[in-house]
DNA sequence: TATATACATGACAACGGTGTCAATTGTTTA
DNA sequence: TAAACAATTGACACCGTTGTCATGTATATA
């Protein structure tokens, strides 16, 4: 057997209608006889026919293909957009692209654009923070690509987006730690870029306040999201004096960073120190003791991310373009009353 | 601006020349005069012409696509071959397709093979153990269609591959830790239906010999390469009179499971137990203590495994179709002298 | 019964490239 | 100088679908 070579017109002849009745069948177009319906569904069978993509994104304009692009820094967080967009769009028949995109220098914007000139794309979705590649958004406004970014820098454009609700779940984060009888909580921010970051933090904040505990600066440090940074900040952290009882850290990759450092200085988790992040990534509950974290649904934004590029997509309508998924407290045993 | 609609026929009229001649360019295909290439090159330039990958693809019969049909069980695994799969498909103009493929079956079997027949990709690569797809694999070779798999099962077969030196790198590690007086070594084994595992045993099991030490089965246990097993079977191994003095596994997360299981248990690593790993996934340098594992190169196996695909996509001579990447010993802070 | 209307189908031209083959021009060989 | 050959170019069919529009047929309406 070789590779199958069975076109429309071999299914056409054998079915005896014309070409376009099998097109019809073949996208569930209305005004074909039921019985010319299954004929032709037959013969389909029979033959094994598979309709041709290639030939199909001529004629239509369409690729039938989702872009993806990510930036790789993160990958726990990634796999799980990744699995959501996959199996989300594949659903729906269509494909999905991957493009890494480290820094969104020039050469990414171009490629990215291209992606769209070539038809090798219908739509994009974004994780942060390729968002902020303001050129590449703006153009595909230009173009009229629909487009839907995961928690995005820029809320305030009509653009569509998806997001988790981060304030709220490091308002509830800190919360729980402030009622554990922590008053000295340590955070270890991450990026500037992302928005992600300046959301968790405002929560940490808003808890801090509403508990009339002083915010203190000093306790407040900065990382990139990375389990080195997280160690690094943590270190420093330890070394303070008096030294937080906890520390919060913008995700659970510098939580496991912090957790090391810990460690490291001869320290408890969580009898000399509670640790706490965010994400709820595997690696949360694949090291010792499991941590204490705020779960983000990531494939459930993924999912909702896609769903919404495909009705955009389709021309459907499209009232909530916007989207916030509800975070959780998972409390592991990172964390505990002060002593 | 709306989206380019410049064609190959644009510019063959702005570049006063046949659509034939500017296919030319576009291809790198010899007998085009340099002054005509150069005057062709020029107007693409001005007119931001990009070719239309669906017509390409249509006209030629290929998809300048790579299957990529992974088993999205080990993602820390999946992450670094699909990064060196996507990004060495890039440079020389191919895009990846990714397949998860949870179970092989029937379903599974149909996609993937439908994704042949549509043309959606030229060839595939297999991620482990997704190449046990026996049904699979039977039926590409009948049609014709290169593939490479990564550590397959199966290396009798005249099929292309690319795997890396388990059974050295599980030697040398057990050496290791013999070096360090460990005579009593627990090992966990990986999953029944994976070739890496058993050489990573064989490799076990060599040094133990070599050392003179009798094999000890009640010290070898089992679990599937999940965190959860490696814990179950860590729990095992740590109640067992006497404990091993060292723990073996086959992969990383085992490992990190492992750690859990003997932090639980109220001892210490490296000073009651050592633990050792395999891979060097990221997850090993993000626990404490950090994991003493043997490294092995994902991202290159995948690109080498790439490189080779892309040539047999192009009728290239390919004499080497089997390849072994080497493993590297990482020595970090979950192993010591035996006290 | 005549006529408007919905249903059902097909002919044929796109879509935007590549492949084949013939035609033209320039260069080398006999 | 003529013949042979290599370099350069273009005309045109073709890849396998979908889109447009015309046509034919059944059913509902006047």
């Amino acid at each position: 057997m070789a590779l199958s070579s069975a076109t429309i017109r071999d299914v056409a002849n054998r079915a005896g209608v014309s070409i376009k009745t099998v097109s019809r069948v073949l996208n569930d177009e209305p005004f074909v006889k039921n019985t010319t319906r299954e004929r032709v569904l037959t013969v389909i069978d029979e033959l094994g026919y598979v309709a041709s993509l290639s030939a199909r994104r001529l004629a239509s304009g369409q690729s039938y293909t989702i872009g993806l692009i990510f930036h790789n820094a993160s990958w726990h967080y990634t796999q799980d957009v990744l699995k959501g967009v996959i199996e989300t769009a594949r659903k729906s028949g269509f494909s999905t692209l991957l493009h890494p995109c480290d820094v969104c220098s020039d050469t990414d914007t171009k490629e990215v654009l291209n992606l769209v000139h070539q038809r090798v794309v219908d739509g994009l979705i974004f994780t942060p923070p390729a968002d902020n590649a303001r050129e590449v958004i703006h153009e595909l406004q230009q173009l009229e690509v629909p487009f839907v970014r995961l928690t995005p820098q820029d809320r305030t454009s009509p653009l569509p987006y998806v997001t988790a609700t981060d304030m709220q779940g490091a308002f509830e984060m800190t919360n729980y730690l402030i009622s554990l009888g922590h008053r000295r909580i340590g955070f270890i921010h991450g990026p500037e870029d992302q928005r992600a970051g300046h959301d968790r933090f405002a929560g940490y904040k808003k808890a801090i306040s509403k508990a009339g505990i002083e915010l203190d600066s000093d306790i407040i440090t900065y990382g990139d999201d990375h389990f080195k940074t997280g160690f690094r900040a943590a270190k420093h952290l330890l070394k303070l004096k008096p030294m937080p009882s906890a520390i919060f850290c913008n995700n659970d990759e510098m939580a496991a960073g912090s957790i090391s450092a810990v460690f490291e200085a001869g320290l408890k988790i969580p009898n000399n120190i509670s640790v706490a992040g965010f994400d709820d990534i595997p690696l949360a509950s694949q090291v010792w003791p499991p941590l204490t974290t705020v779960q983000q649904p990531i494939y459930k934004i993924a999912e909702i991310a896609t769903n919404m590029l495909i009705r955009l997509l389709k021309g459907e309508n499209t009232t909530d373009l916007y989207h916030e998924v509800n975070t959780a407290l998972v409390i592991r045993k990172s964390t505990a009353a002060i002593a």
